[in-house]
DNA sequence: ATTGAAAGTGATATACT
DNA sequence: AGTATATCACTTTCAAT
């Protein structure tokens, strides 16, 4: 099986497509288009040409967890028990809402996760009674972000 | 100074849209109030209210780094002298495209950060070459994600 | 690849309930 | 908060280059 994504050839104007558009989702083509100088129909054409070819991958609103309250973030490492079903644990881990992201990873941790809570309370719960009810999970390791300073995607 | 934000209260109209829009940024507020039953006067004046409340932050196009060829993500902790500026860490770190979040949190490191590389040799570059060669960098620990099993947004 | 035009659809403001 | 309506803007397709 072929997994490696097809190349695909970007020039100048497809990066300012694409840099618009990760800016603000409903950046209208029109607007593009008068903004690098060539037609609606040309931008929209490149548009979905960058989304077959899968270097777009769909757009999001992007949530302010603050606003609900969510004030704190933290990278969890989690160790698991030789017999532990990861693919169970993840199960599990997806339940939680907070749990934003989760990786396997090389190194000591099992998994490594990143998750918000309300507070520092909030935190401890999450850790202490759900994170550490789960079946296979040994014990996990926390690390707290006071504040993020770079947050932004990889660049075209 | 106040730094709370706005408590807002959010029925499940919202909560409608705002899935909506977390899934795909560009859905018609018409679509969205033929699903929900109501004008799309309506639906523009809630969507209004939310961006108003910061709720909503915004919309982005999302990029996938791996038709950019970026197969690798890593975690790194990063320990400063106590002399370093970490202002100027982050700034220097901020210059490198491949870092894509940077916190700072308690613990052993001074600095967290996600970052994406082309692979192996070239994550090696940037944590000998790039990184560690900031001024106040005293040395780095890398955790490498082999597999992100979950990635989403905060539920609303 | 890009264009211009045409047809369909959506966004937005206003006045009213 | 909601609707109805009107106007303007945007999207999408297509034949032509």
């Amino acid at each position: 099986m072929n997994t490696k994504p097809k190349t695909i050839a970007i020039d100048g104007i497809d990066k300012k497509i694409l840099r618009v558009l990760t800016e603000d989702a409903r950046t209208p083509i029109l607007e593009i288009a008068r903004n690098v100088g060539i037609s609606g129909a040309a931008i929209h054409q490149r548009l979905k040409k960058l989304e077959k070819s899968k270097l777009l991958s769909g757009s999001k609103f992007v949530i302010n967890p603050k606003v609900l309250g969510y004030s704190t973030m933290a990278f969890v490492g989690v160790y698991l028990d030789k017999a532990a079903n990861t693919d169970d644990v993840v199960k599990a881990l997806r339940r939680f809402p907070e749990v934003l992201e989760c990786h396997f990873t090389t190194g000591n941790y099992n998994l490594f996760i990143k998750l918000l809570s309300i507070d520092n309370e909030h935190l401890m719960h999450l850790l202490n009674k759900n994170i550490q009810s789960i079946e296979g999970v040994l014990r996990t390791e926390s690390l707290i972000s006071l504040d993020q300073q770079i947050d932004r995607q990889i660049l075209v």
